[in-house]
DNA sequence: CGGGAGACGTA
DNA sequence: GTACGTCTCCCGC
């Protein structure tokens, strides 16, 4: 640990964590064999460790509350008069948890007179002068009155920080205000008074009115009502309300605070203590030498934040009714519970359920297991039944569920006739929407990162690769507990990061307003599917299929041999090495390339590059597409069925998977036929609704650029019109070539491009690309502005925002490496307006999914998106007027400085639809 | 059998 | 030059 001047002080609230950790359920339970209670050392020792190994460099000091009378009490007698005297069960627990804070080597203050508070806020003052950063771990919110510039707190139990900014978010008033609005609220539990009826939302009213307790009190005779009278009753007493919440700065200490220095911590005697108190994962941690800094997480198979030990918890299998009432109360009873389903497959569409899983608190959970059908498997509660019971609960909007991914949850539920609702946190999405790019959101990456713990692994249950089993064969007892910790690591992780995304009102808006009510939305549309033409798709394949033999015949011809034509190595070879053609461009590894470009040039001047070309395109069209999709098509429903991911993409879009219905080809003749293939069920319309140039008209909004704006609200062909400006030419005068350089120019633009990049695109000489941007640039200066502005802004606060506050964290921003850096910047610059555009659509399709369940009219449904479009099945009879009415919400999903253009398109197929 | 590389489909 | 997913090949376990 290091002792220089840089390190931050970290100052621990030992008693207020002592409080609260006595108070928790399933730390009262912990006990030494013969009877000592040990839960309130457990959690204040958790918390210290948790605190060494977010802060590896922080100088630890734990100050506690000494016994007896406080300066306070002689100010005001009856101050802390109504606290009940301290129980045995935790006055027990104080001694020892000193004698081993000493054993570690740590700093303990206990002093007399004052309280921990005071101790805390003296050490801060001294710290802050020495020019050390401070860092306060409490639980009591009093102490934001100490937030400075060089003073923040950390609540180690939920692991929020609180700055400067943060005491504002969160109470909606300055630090130095923070004694004034505890004067004027009072304090019950401490016997301080206050102001009659005066809480927390008079305080800051009356605080942003008048600036400090002063001028309140100078200005209580205009208060009207009540309230009024209640403060001018209170004149007198709040003076000394506001001494009574002051936290001393001057307690006189022995020791300076560079004279606090943590010791080599005492080996012996700490062994001696944890075998005494029976903390069996400290000793282990202690005996293994296992530090808990960075290198042991990796290792640490527990959890740092609310710490339970494996032997600690309490997960019960559910095999008969009265246990299942029992939990079904309990369940009722809740506000909100985190479930789990365990199925047979990954795919909602088979999946079957095995088993359900609940946890009401951290560390309490119970498995119901419904369908494991091993030889010998143990009688298992009804299916039926327990589905009969659970449903009103799982489909009460009353009661909140907590869940990872629960659109599957709620994909695989719908399957047994429940519709689920009250889906109310989803822990993989607002890790999402905390930062998208942090870690991958699956449960296991997300326990290691927010709780330090290492989940049972899936594999660790069932295998893995073709010897992996179903859930339904794994023994109950093994599943029990894998499925329990499953609704267990979820709470928990609940707990963990909303807390943290809460605090970002921007994140926190889009994970509750776009993506927890997109997750219904896109479950329904995932749900009902997408009808394709199998048959046209086997004619097509047999088609490419005999055009692809004669291509290799041809290929084989043309080198003189027979090879792989998918193979790029055995192409490489063939082209760079037999036939002598030169290499153009290298692959990022070093590799000649045999990319499209490059054969695409290549072709001019040599026979085979053209027949690969084609060859390349046709047999990723008939793998990918016309092979591929018909054996996608669901055996219960006759239509294909993708998944949306809604948590993958760094910038706020969706993704599309198995299939991935978000590249069904477009650009080329022969793949445009795939679409034929996406059909309308009889007696319906496939109508493709697409947002008009969507990421330009961001562009224009978020730069504000007169220019442009001008372009888009006179509805210009924005690319014309942005080849008139920089060629200098009529609007009707821009040739084809022209308004092609001008579109790339503009594309260009929302990919952060550089002119290398459009001499690249364009084909021409790179100074050539530097006047076009230039005279762009010049045209069009606001866009300048903004883009130099997003890579400044990017690079200071290392994250860039959309226009609904969703945040994109750029870690490379900062790299030493140019290349990743100047990677960070073009994604800095694209970012804003590619996920912008993913806010948008997004909130129009609730506004569409809105305005379709208001009809009630089974004829209308929505079926994909594919990031700037939306495709819907409509009814013949009511395609016109509802195209209309969808083309109009999507219009004014949301406003912005520009129009925003829908353009729809109606057919019996996707491609009509176009 | 798993996973990286290279290629290519979309916005 | 941005953002994705899936295909085949092919190496290495």
């Amino acid at each position: 640990m290091s002792n220089t001047p840089l390190s931050p002080l970290i100052l621990v609230d030992g008693s207020s964590y002592l409080f609260r950790a006595y108070h928790v359920p399933y730390l009262q339970a912990l006990s030494t064999a013969d009877g000592q209670p040990t839960g309130a050392i457990t959690g204040v020792l958790n918390m210290i460790r948790s605190l060494k190994k977010d802060y590896p460099n922080g100088n630890i000091v734990v100050v506690f509350d000494a016994k007896g009378k406080t300066f306070r009490n002689d100010m005001y007698p009856e101050y802390k008069a109504n606290r009940p005297p301290m129980p045995d069960d935790l006055r027990t627990q104080i001694a020892p948890l000193h004698e081993i804070i000493v054993a570690m080597g740590l700093p303990l203050l206990v002093i007399e007179g004052v309280e921990a508070d005071d101790v805390i806020g003296t050490l801060a003052h001294q710290a802050t002068q020495a020019g050390i950063e401070t860092v306060i771990s409490t639980g009591d919110k009093d102490m934001a009155q100490l937030v400075n510039e060089h003073v923040r707190l950390i609540n180690t139990m939920t692991n929020v920080e609180m700055d400067v900014a943060g005491v504002i978010e969160k109470f909606g008033i300055r630090p130095d205000q923070i004694i004034d609005y505890l004067a004027l609220m009072g304090d019950k539990v401490d016997n301080i008074p206050g102001v009659e009826k005066c809480g927390p939302k008079t305080a800051v009213k009356w605080l942003l009115e008048h600036e400090n307790l002063d001028n309140v009190i100078a200005n209580a005779d205009k208060v009207k009502g009540k309230i009024g009278e209640n403060l001018r009753n209170a004149l007198e007493q709040l003076p000394l309300s506001y001494q009574l919440a002051t936290i001393k700065l001057d307690v006189e200490l022995e020791q300076s605070v560079e004279q606090l220095q943590p010791k080599d911590p005492n080996k012996a005697k700490l062994t001696e203590l944890y075998k005494q108190f029976e903390l069996r994962r400290l000793l282990a941690d202690l005996q293994s030498g296992e530090q808990p800094a960075k290198e042991a997480s990796a290792n640490d198979d527990e959890d740092a934040n609310v710490v339970i030990a494996p032997e600690n918890v309490d997960y019960q299998i559910v095999y008969t009714q009265e246990q299942f009432n029992h939990w079904l109360e309990l369940l009722n009873k809740a506000e909100s519970f985190a479930f789990d389903t365990e199925t047979t497959s990954l795919d909602y569409m088979k999946a079957e359920l095995v088993g359900l899983s609940f946890a009401i608190e951290p560390g309490k959970a119970a498995y119901v297991p419904l369908g494991h059908d091993y030889q010998d498997a143990p009688q298992q509660l009804a299916i039926d039944w327990v589905l009969a019971q659970l449903k009103p609960l799982l489909e009460s909007t009353k009661i909140a569920k907590i869940g990872q991914n629960l659109k599957y949850d709620a994909n695989v539920l719908s399957h047994y006739d429940i519709k689920m609702q009250g889906i109310a946190f989803d822990t993989m999405l607002e890790s999402y929407c905390l930062n998208s790019v942090a870690t991958r959101h699956n449960m296991d990456a997300l326990a290691e990162k927010y709780l330090d713990y290492k989940t049972v692994h899936f594999e660790d249950i069932a295998g893995k690769g073709a010897k992996q089993i179903t859930f339904n064969q794994i023994d109950i007892d093994k599943a029990g507990h894998y499925a329990a910790e499953d609704a267990d690591i979820t709470l928990r992780l609940h707990q963990a990061i909303y807390p943290k995304l809460e605090k970002l009102s921007g994140q926190h808006s889009v994970y509750r307003e776009i993506e927890m009510p997109l997750l219904p939305v896109l479950a329904r549309m995932e749900q009902h599917g997408v009808l394709i033409d199998v048959d046209l798709l086997a004619e097509q394949s047999q088609s490419i299929g005999a055009r692809l033999q004669e291509l290799e015949v041809e290929a084989h011809n043309i080198a003189g041999q027979s090879f792989n034509l998918s193979s790029p190595k055995q192409l490489q070879k063939i082209l760079f090495e037999e036939l002598k053609i030169p290499v153009i461009k290298k692959t990022p590894k070093g590799a000649p390339s045999t990319a499209e470009e490059v054969l695409q040039e290549l072709a001019l001047d040599y026979p085979l590059p053209k027949v690969i070309l084609e060859n390349r395109g046709l047999s990723k069209l008939k793998s990918t597409y016309t092979d591929k999709l018909p054996l996608m098509v669901s055996e219960k429903t006759g239509r294909v069925h993708t998944s949306y991911q809604q948590a993958v993409a760094a910038t706020g879009r969706l993704s599309s998977t198995d299939p991935n219905l978000q590249n069904i080809p477009i650009r080329s003749e022969e793949g445009r036929k795939i679409r034929h293939a996406f059909i309308a069920p009889t007696d319906h319309k496939i109508v493709a609704i697409d947002y008009s140039q969507i990421e330009l008209r961001i562009m224009a909004h978020l730069s504000d650029d007169p220019g442009l704006l001008a372009a888009f609200s006179q509805g210009k062909d924005v690319h014309q019109a942005t080849a008139a400006e920089i060629f200098g030419v009529e609007l009707e005068q821009v040739s084809s070539d022209q308004r092609r350089s001008a579109k790339a120019i503009n594309f260009g633009l929302i990919y952060g491009m550089s002119a290398f990049g459009l001499a690249k695109q364009l084909g021409i000489a790179r100074n050539q690309a530097q006047q076009y941007m230039d005279k762009y640039f010049e045209r069009y200066p606001s866009i300048h502005g903004y883009m130099e502005e997003t890579r400044q802004k990017a690079t200071e606060q290392g994250y860039v925002e959309t226009l609904f506050g969703r945040r994109l964290y750029l870690p490379e921003i900062k790299s030493k490496n140019a290349m990743r850096r100047k990677g960070a910047e073009r994604a800095a610059i694209n970012a804003p307006m590619q996920g912008t555009a993913a806010d948008i659509i997004k909130k129009a399709m609730l506004a569409v999914d809105q305005w379709i369940t208001e009809q009630n009219d089974k004829r209308i449904k929505m079926i994909m998106q594919v990031h700037d479009e939306l495709i819907f099945e409509i009814h013949q009879d009511i395609v016109e007027q509802v195209t209309e009415q969808l083309v109009e919400i999507m219009n004014s999903a949301v406003e912005l400085n520009v129009p925003l253009i829908a353009e729809a398109g109606i057919g019996d197929n996707w491609e009509q639809a176009h």
